[in-house]
DNA sequence: GCGACAG
DNA sequence: ATCTTGTCGC
């Protein structure tokens, strides 16, 4: 049943896994290359029917979180989804929608992982690499690792574990929340990463402001294209 | 060998 | 991701 089992996509794998190694070796994740002060943050969300990808982009003030811009792109999709390549799915439509924002944020967020990845190269920090902007990842639960569980306690955290190697942080944004998954994407750290999360959501909510924004708004485009 | 697997 | 109602809990 899982995609990955077909023998003619093993070629594109292939060659997928090549750039995507290429790519990596251009991402640097190192907490002075923040914006200081950081003025904005952004977020990105892609919805999809079925042929078709709707990506979503939204520019906030930081630290007020009040709306600055949005952009909408829609591309067919072509890849197809398989686990630790999602970003050659996602990245043509939410470059596209993130190059059509009047302005670029200072940081964005990206709905995926960044550095909690096989190969340490999620769709955050692809997408944070050709933009050249630091890039958070955020995702719903880990694709590799293992985390702890943090404190029933908005902010608690505990490190996501690949063997030795912290790749990223479970945090529980809001109380009764389930925690997300943190890691940097690109031109971030770990901890700077958790703490402009944190800075970015909103009390009760389990997303940073950003996301949950784009989340609708893809969902809206998708809605809107099929009446 | 079998299963698991961001969106 | 998407298909889907009601329902449990703060």
């Amino acid at each position: 049943m899982p995609v990955t089992s077909d023998p003619r996509l093993l070629p594109v794998i292939r060659r997928a896994i090549a750039a995507q190694e290429r790519l990596r070796q251009r991402c640097i994740r190192e907490k002075a290359l923040i914006a200081d002060p950081l003025r904005t943050v952004g977020g990105v969300d892609v919805s999809y029917d079925e042929k078709r990808a709707f990506a979503a982009a939204v520019v906030l003030g930081f630290p007020d979180l009040e709306p600055c811009c949005h952009a909408g792109a829609v591309k067919k999709a072509v890849f197809p989804y398989i686990p630790g390549l999602l970003a050659f799915r996602e990245a043509p439509p939410v470059l596209a929608a993130m190059r059509s924002l009047a302005v670029m944020p200072d940081l964005l967020f990206v709905n995926g992982h960044g550095y909690a990845h096989p190969r340490r190269f999620g769709l955050a920090s692809h997408v944070g690499v050709l933009l050249d902007i630091p890039a958070v990842g955020i995702a719903r639960r880990p694709l590799i690792g293992t985390a702890g569980n943090p404190a029933n306690e908005s902010g608690a955290h505990a490190p996501i574990l690949d063997h030795d190697d912290v790749i990223g942080m479970a945090v529980r944004s809001s109380i009764h929340c389930r925690p997300v998954c943190v890691s940097a994407g690109h031109r971030v750290d770990l901890a700077t990463a958790v703490m402009v999360t944190l800075a970015a959501t909103v009390p009760g909510r389990r997303l940073p402001e950003p996301l949950r924004i784009a989340d609708a708004l893809s969902k809206k485009m998708r809605r809107d294209s099929t009446k």
